[in-house]
DNA sequence: ATATATCCCTGCGCGC
DNA sequence: TGCGCGCAGGGATATA
């Protein structure tokens, strides 16, 4: 499910769709998903223009005007496709669909319903509970590799769980931290405060190349996708360690196999022989 | 402040 | 083909 580079290609994708684009209308078929909708949800959200979408973290922002924000996150299983309207069929687990002026329809679809949405006001959305605690986004020019082996100094956890932890650094899931941490030899077991400036050096670079590169990949196959069926943000990725368990390690000269354990409940995936 | 367990919900793939 | 089971990429919350 979507970290970082599948709600960024979700973005990309409906910019083209959205921006500038006045919401005409938005139907809502349940009460709320991981949350209620927020009170007058479908009437506060009637032309509204879209000025612009933005993305903080693993949030979709749709910046609309009078000051408002819809924000939108996946949750596990959250997926949004374009269609005209012409042709528009509700799917199972549609959940939420929003109607533009120039007869598209975006559907919200979340089986697992972990997704959310909330209207709220544009100035007080860094005050907003889901958004105060929010570390910086990895690609800030601020989060240098001394404020990251800061920020990893402090924590008790191991790398792996630190880097799960969005008061840490945003927008890192359960996949790109395995991938990260193998690109770098790091090993998902050790402290995070164990990390050395270079270590911390070294992972920020490879978390920057891993996110990059799958907001790459998805950029590339938003093209076919948008066409026929319109889904955004789900693509075929190459990854090294992730769901690679038993398989070959792929460092070059490495003879390891890809492990898999549970760390706090979720699978890590990592190889020992080149990862220390 | 930080660490752990639990919960939200449905679908899918696997072994039998 | 069907059934039960474990697992799934997120994150809030309660509790210590």
């Amino acid at each position: 499910m979507p970290e970082l580079p599948e709600v960024e290609t979700v973005r990309r994708g409906l910019i083209p769709v959205l921006e500038g684009k006045i919401l005409r209308e938005t139907e809502v078929y349940r009460d709320g998903l991981r949350y209620p909708f927020p009170p007058l949800f479908r009437e506060r959200l009637k032309g509204r223009k879209i000025l612009n979408l933005t993305r903080r973290a693993k949030y979709l922002l749709l910046n609309l005007d009078e000051g408002y924000t819809l924000v939108i996150h996946l949750g596990m299983s959250g997926r949004i496709r374009i269609e005209d309207t012409v042709s528009f069929m509700l799917q199972k687990h549609d959940h939420v669909v929003f109607y533009s002026n120039e007869n598209k329809v975006i559907a919200y679809n979340d089986a697992r319903r972990f997704g959310l949405m909330d209207l709220v006001q544009t100035a007080h959305l860094t005050d907003h509970p889901l958004f105060r605690h929010l570390g910086p986004e990895p690609f800030d020019d601020n989060l240098t590799p001394t404020v990251f082996y800061e920020l990893l100094k402090k924590r008790q956890h191991s790398i792996k769980i630190a880097l799960l932890d969005q008061k840490l650094i945003v927008g890192v899931g359960n996949i790109y931290a395995s991938e990260a941490l193998w690109g770098s030899g790091i090993h998902p077991f050790r402290s995070s405060h164990s990390l050395t400036l270079k270590d911390a050096e070294n992972l920020l670079d490879h978390i920057r190349k891993v996110l990059q590169r799958a907001i790459m990949a998805g950029g590339s196959t938003l093209k076919d996708h948008q066409q026929p069926d319109g889904k955004l943000g789900y693509f075929q990725h190459q990854f090294a360690v992730y769901g690679r368990h038993l398989a070959d390690c792929t460092t070059e000269g490495c003879a390891g196999k890809i492990k898999k354990e549970i760390q706090a409940g979720r699978s890590t995936f990592y190889c020992d022989a080149c990862q220390k």
